[in-house]
DNA sequence: TTAGCCTTGAAC
DNA sequence: GTTCAAGGCTAA
């Protein structure tokens, strides 16, 4: 096993003692997110540090090592779905151990030998999710947010589907997206970063940036602080016209009360074994996109890194745009990472495995991210920043150079073709799936398994552009067709990139950086 | 069987 | 020498 590859002892790298996130930190850490007392992902309990994979409480480290170690079988009285939490977890340990497995827990972890003491081979993994954490909830409470805001032209857009509106307001917790909002208020905005550029948001197509989603789509269900709370329990979202991202006539059943493997239920019919098979596709579907990240959170963590940033230098040291640029793709890149590996499929995989897939497909990862907010968002003139503002790609051409440009103008090119082919959120995280599960990656061990994964979502892919677009029968093989522009521009990145920390104008401590020198090593 | 505390030992 | 995630022990 390698995972050097994947954490580079490198000068750069992100990874220290000093930096790293121990689990006493985040039991005394009065801050309130990330220094707040964790709760054990499977029963709710206090976390007690990294047992098996992730952070969860004593008890269930030992109920999880018992039942691995003694290969226990449990079953369930119930319906599989007993509650879980600190006063049940005694009841049903089948329903505990799924919630162990499911979490996240890992069974390879639990020695064979029994042996004692000692690290094993997640040590790097609990570093990375450390580091993860610490990025992506990083302490922003009463920094002053030194980026200059102005205020520009009054405007308050509307969301074409604002169903989040009346609901209660967000946490308070939710500091950076809170700040962003008392800031720039009811206004469109622009964030002086350098002399060099002005970002502008002149039409935020979104009544505010706490409600933001792609719309016309439910929020995840599960973790979704923000969101999930602002969605009555009965809604259900309603198709829009021409809007590519609204939910199609295919209304996909609850990826929680269904099952994909599950066979189509009895029946000679032709016609209901077509039924039965794009209802397979449409609920695996769904399971695919239960993990997708929501954009407003997305735009909350960038805001609260940038403000982070910012208010760990001087006032007279301002960000310069390059550098703007590089912690929102790098906040960007972590939510990806958070993405793949809390999706099913990509649990499954060995975490070598985990590590070199998504070694080897980060910055297509982030071109793919890139272009499906451009087809989401975008005005043909402008390209669309994680953070909400827009910026002229004519502005970017005109004082970036060759390669940059060059960069700008092919990916302007996709976006144009995506948008002919009327991309939908589906096919678009099929396409994410695609380019995660490469079988040809180097080094993989489970080769087979990737490959299979592939297939799957391959087929998937295939059967939801038949089924959604009868009219437009080569959407699948156009959409293909697309990725290896998709691979082309993300190298033409990574070489970009690294030409410009050669020069010393990335920053170090990042894990765009990370990634980089990875390859590079 | 559970769960809190203790011991261990490789990695740093 | 320190850290921390393993396994072990044991009272409830």
């Amino acid at each position: 096993m390698d995972l050097s590859g994947y954490h580079p002892r490198s000068p750069q790298s992100l990874v220290s003692d000093s930096d790293n996130y121990t689990a006493q930190e985040l039991k005394a850490e009065p801050d309130g997110r990330q220094g707040a007392e964790e709760s054990c992902p499977v029963c709710g309990d206090k976390v007690s540090g990294y047992h098996y994979g992730l952070l969860t409480c004593e008890s269930c480290k030992g109920f999880f090592k018992r039942s691995v170690q003694n290969n226990k079988h449990y079953t369930c009285a119930e319906q599989q779905s007993c509650p879980m939490n600190l006063s049940q977890r005694k009841r049903c340990p089948f329903c505990r151990f799924q919630k162990c497995l499911a979490v996240g827990m890992k069974r390879e972890a639990v020695r064979a030998d029994r042996m004692r003491g000692g690290r094993n081979k997640f040590g790097p993994l609990y570093r990375r999710y450390r580091q993860m954490k610490q990025q992506m909830y990083p302490q922003v409470n009463t920094a002053p947010f030194r980026i200059k805001m102005e205020a520009t032209t009054t405007h308050q857009p509307t969301a074409p589907n604002d169903f989040h509106k009346t609901s209660s307001p967000p946490s308070p917790s939710l500091s950076p997206a809170v700040f962003h909002q008392s800031h720039m208020g009811q206004s469109g905005a622009s964030m002086s970063m350098s002399e060099d550029m002005v970002l502008t948001t002149p039409s935020l197509p979104f009544s505010g940036l706490h409600y933001r989603t792609f719309p016309g789509f439910i929020q995840e269900k599960r973790e979704m602080p923000l969101c999930n709370s602002l969605v009555p329990a009965n809604y259900t979202a309603q198709p829009i016209a021409n809007n590519p991202f609204a939910p199609r006539t295919i209304q996909a059943p609850s990826p929680c009360s269904t099952n994909v493997t599950t066979p189509p239920s009895q029946t000679s019919s032709k016609t209901q074994d077509t039924l039965s098979s794009a209802t397979l596709t449409t609920n695996f579907l769904s399971r695919l996109m239960e993990g997708e990240q929501d954009e407003s959170q997305l735009c909350a963590k960038v805001l609260a890194s940038l403000q982070k940033e910012q208010a760990s230098r001087g006032k007279h040291d301002c960000l310069n745009t390059f550098s703007i640029m590089c912690k929102m793709a790098d906040q960007t890149l972590f939510g990806l990472v958070e993405w793949a590996r809390n999706s099913a499929l990509f649990k499954e995989l060995k975490v070598e495995d985990q590590m070199v897939l998504l070694q080897s497909c980060w910055s297509e990862l982030l071109v793919l991210d890139h272009l499906c907010r451009q087809v989401t968002y975008g005005k043909e003139s402008c390209i669309y920043l994680v953070t909400g503002q827009q910026i002229e790609v004519s502005t970017i051409i005109s004082q970036a150079g060759v390669t940059l440009s060059n960069l700008v103008s092919r990916t302007q090119d996709l976006v144009s073709k995506l948008k002919a082919l009327q991309l939908d959120r589906h096919e678009f995280v099929c396409l994410k799936y695609l380019v995660l599960f490469n079988p040809d990656v180097k080094s993989v061990q489970s080769r087979r398994q990737v490959e299979q994964t592939q297939e799957r979502v391959n087929k998937a892919l295939m059967e939801h552009t038949i089924q959604i677009h009868p009219g437009h029968s080569d959407k699948f093989g156009q959409l293909l067709l697309r990725l290896p522009e998709v691979r082309s521009i993300s190298l033409q990145v990574e070489e970009y990139l690294y030409q410009r920390h050669l020069q010393g104008d990335l920053p170090c401590n990042s894990l765009i950086t990370e990634m980089l020198h990875t390859k590079h090593n």
